[in-house]
DNA sequence: GGGATATAGACAGTGCGACTATCCGATACT
DNA sequence: AGTATCGGATAGTCGCACTGTCTATATCCC
């Protein structure tokens, strides 16, 4: 396959697509001469990765590459879970966290073994943070109702992942599956709120009238 | 208070405070001259809802100011949920997305009670095509045990809201559980895959030693 | 075999978003 | 009186994700 194949098949411009090979994103087609080179059916492929992981996941282009060397890579799969909850995470030096907040999620999560450079830890206790800077308060175990449903979708990604044959295959999905799964579930939690909220106040539906589905 | 005050105590410099009030986040000050004005305690509380939703939350600074208005707005509280959820959630045109995988998405949710114009629905059906363009399936209902989850979280924000005792305080709590609360189970399932991970997986943490807490 | 089209690679340019810096004339403290 | 600070307008910076242009070959199709 040519480049201007890749492109149209492919759906995404040439310029991009030489973009995407000088970010070392997309790995160089085989050359058949000295300014020529083919592409095949894994470059479409990773093409469609890449675009999941930047339009979809909301990666930037440098973290997309991190997160693809993961996959590539040799190493063992806790590896490519670690650059994956990176990539999904903003980096945060524990050093400028309040060390309350900190404290208050390792309470709620006492029980787990969690590292602690667990980025997701550390994320976790920012949001804490904030929330109380903001004079939120947790009513009702808000905050420990989300570790259990946190727990529930762990426990679903692990399966997903161990239900791969290889390690190579594993590697892609634990990727995938982590920074995908961000966006379902934050797609799916909003869903859920609309469902909740108009179980609990059918009114709402009448004086603001939505469309329906079907 | 004045500005060089308001500056030091939040910790923002002063030519970032004057373009939130450009880009209207803030609002104006109260006038004490021509030229002079005075910030209270409310632009102190503003200015860390506006780096609360930036940070910790991502949002744009169009969209923190969309959902800044919904939370001053009078209009009903189903509005300031319909604004914090599109703020969170990438706009889709139901168009551009295969009928197929929003039907999969909708028969995960079939005993739901969801508009079709839900942005959740869409981003989830995105991420659906998404998933099974790069060739995963869904293994152990891992689909459906997301859906299990968002509904639990989505139960804590209703709750969570139910807790607040104005129409405002309300609002204000819809759009910072919201915003935040993405955030929140990003990092819990972050920290959760770690823990299941080590669970099933004792001996990764012998070759691969991390520091533990504490 | 020769002209139109395509190609790899280098490099400059674009558009946008979030600040950041500079100025100006008008107060405000001391 | 003199220095510092203010609000407001305008312009500039920086990073990021492309996008366009150029050159020297290479391939395709008469």
């Amino acid at each position: 396959m040519r480049m201007a194949e890749l492109s149209k098949t492919s759906g995404i411009p040439v310029a991009t697509i030489k973009f995407y090979l000088r970010e070392r994103l997309l790995p160089a087609g085989e050359r058949t001469g000295p300014n020529q080179s083919s592409y095949g059916e894994e470059h479409l492929r990773r093409l469609r990765l890449i675009r999941g992981l930047l339009e979809v996941g909301g990666l930037s282009v440098a973290t997309a590459r991190g997160v693809i060397d993961a996959v590539d890579s040799e190493l063992p799969l806790a590896h490519s879970f670690g650059v994956a909850q990176r990539a999904v995470s903003t980096t945060i030096e524990p050093g400028d966290l309040d060390p309350e907040a900190l404290a208050g999620i390792d309470r709620l999560i006492e029980d787990w073994h969690v590292s602690a450079d667990n980025p997701g830890r550390l994320a976790a206790a920012r949001v804490l943070e904030t929330f109380e800077t903001l004079g939120q308060r947790d009513e009702r175990n808000w905050f420990s109702r989300y570790a259990a449903a946190a727990l529930l979708v762990a426990e679903a990604d692990l399966d997903q992942v161990a239900a791969r044959a290889s390690r190579e295959a594993m590697a892609e999905t634990v990727v995938i599956g982590t920074v995908l799964g961000d966006a379902l579930f934050s797609g799916l939690r909003c869903a859920a709120q609309e469902h909740v909220a108009t179980l609990r106040h059918p009114v709402v539906s009448e004086l603001d009238p939505a469309p329906t589905r079907e």
